[in-house]
DNA sequence: CTCATTTCTTACTTTTTTGTTAGTACCATA
DNA sequence: TATGGTACTAACAAAAAAGTAAGAAATGAG
């Protein structure tokens, strides 16, 4: 249960409140909504199917981190009246407008981790944003 | 002094080397490093304008989001041999690249913080960053 | 009845981040 | 000596984020 009146939770609401790129930070900023976003940006998902294919992720997490995006406007959760019970995930019209702003941060990404990564621990990638899918 | 090898260690260095968002992401998390890396790209600047340009910023958070950005080669640290002493500090060539980025990451922020923040708590912003400055 | 599916919630633990405080180094000046 | 300026470091505390594990609900099928 976060604090309302620390001066970590002062200067938090401070910095967003007076600069953009701290806002957009913060709603961007968690450890597993890059994952999420980047397969949301190709489309509706299926919770389960979003699960399954975000490889060490906790259903705790998973859901923890999809309730902050649904908070903050970024996506929207849809809820089928079936069973077993199905629920889908896609990007609102807000979260539509971060499109350029995820594929920008995809392709600094993408071009820059090499410098710092060694060759031989890169990785596939995974999550890929490209021009032609904003 | 932090652990290795933890679940948390581990999930997050995956991400980082799957995912170019992600990558971005951990460079510019923060709590600070927006309002510090708004400064910078303005121009170079001495420790201390720095420290008094930014309200509420402690000494220890100061130095120890520059040493990080430092550390991820976004920024250089300039020691002059004077005293009192001067350290300034300015975007790295790498740093350069993240200004379209930076400046994205600001309009959008800018543009829609106001869709979630009540008009009246809305301050005066203290980073901007116009297409000219990239 | 049991088991399966899907999508959560809750309680607690571990890890990490942020903030507070005290102190340091190297001068220069009174 | 004390005080001031600048730019840190170290130790610890508070707060927040992330992870683990257990449990729940609403069915449907065997």
């Amino acid at each position: 249960m976060r604090k309302e009146s620390s001066t970590n939770a002062l200067n938090e609401k401070l910095l967003k409140d007076t600069c953009g790129m701290a806002y957009a930070l913060s709603i961007l900023g968690g450890r597993w909504k890059p994952a999420i976003l980047c397969r949301l940006v190709h489309g509706k998902m299926r919770y389960s199917d979003l699960k399954n294919s975000i490889p060490h992720i906790s259903e705790r997490m998973l859901i923890a981190q999809l309730r902050e995006l649904e908070k903050d406007q970024v996506i929207r959760r849809i809820v089928h009246a079936v069973v077993p019970p199905r629920v889908d995930y896609e990007l609102t019209e807000l979260g539509q407008t971060m499109k350029p702003l995820l594929s920008a941060m995809s392709n600094w990404g993408n071009m820059h981790r090499s410098k710092t990564v060694p060759e031989h621990e890169l990785t596939k990638e995974e999550c890929l944003l490209t021009s032609e899918e904003v």
